[in-house]
DNA sequence: AACTTATCCAACCGCCGCTAC
DNA sequence: AGTAGCGGCGGTTGGATAAGT
């Protein structure tokens, strides 16, 4: 493997340490835990193997559709295509796009060579300045690539009356639109976009696993 | 059976932007 | 204004295993 393998005592102190501190707080979890690993590591294996609903095996056709889909619109953007994906990392999904997709699509735009794509990238177009999203949008984009994302983004700002807070409406309707669009929407998506904005709603969508002001966002960036 | 090559995927690394000081 | 510390991300590595010769 990439690194030293975790052994079963470490994945149960780590669990252990989770369910009593809680997520966040990495740079204390090796202590509080009790482990000679270093609070990437400890992160990396809570998300990517020991959270509880994490689905493994094999991709369904369903999901294999919605990563080649998404990946058109967003890119390699791994945690935003696995967060559509209920119980995929993003790890998952960058390994299963690199071993079986890119390869497989590489074949295939070989095959029609020239063939024209037959979903549009969506541009980006910020709306939303909040933090963390702000963060995520420029984070593993080329310096270039950022530079222009920065600009469009910039250009099309939206504020509010007192010049504080962007306007953003009809949530639903602009990432339906967004995603229908795209052909994106179908009812296996559907069925868990809703099923996230309702934990989003409840105030129970505060995992990585869901953040529909994220995909929101994103979205709206990539017009 | 023994060896080589290809594939898979868990773990690590380096970077980025944000926050607090 | 500068910077250290943090969480988070995508890219890469390399050991385990499967498939091929």
């Amino acid at each position: 493997m990439g690194g030293v393998a975790w052994t079963e005592e470490e994945d149960h102190l780590l669990k252990k340490c989770i369910q009593q501190y809680g997520e966040g707080k990495w740079h204390r979890v090796p202590l509080l835990a009790g482990l000679n690993r270093c609070r990437k590591s400890c992160r990396l294996r809570w998300l990517n193997y020991l959270r509880p609903n994490i689905k493994r095996g094999n991709f369904a056709e369903e999901e294999v559709e919605m990563i080649i889909k998404l990946h058109k619109l967003l890119g390699n953007r791994w945690s935003l295509i696995a967060g559509r994906l209920p119980g995929r990392t993003a790890n998952d999904v960058k390994n299963y796009w690199n071993c079986h997709l890119s390869k497989r699509l590489n074949a295939q735009e070989a095959e029609d060579k020239g063939g024209s794509r037959d979903v549009e990238v969506i541009r980006p177009q910020a709306r939303n300045m909040g933090s963390s999203s702000v963060k995520r949008r420029s984070e593993g984009v080329p310096q270039r690539e950022k530079a222009v994302e920065q600009e469009s983004s910039m250009s099309s700002l939206t504020f509010d009356a007192d010049g504080q807070n962007q306007v953003v409406e009809s949530q639903e309707e602009n990432i339906y639109a967004c995603l229908d669009q795209q052909g994106i929407v179908n009812e296996y998506s559907m069925d868990f976009q809703l099923e996230g904005f309702e934990d989003v709603m409840k105030g129970e969508g505060s995992s990585s696993q869901w953040d529909w002001g994220d995909l929101l966002l994103d979205m709206d960036l990539y017009k």
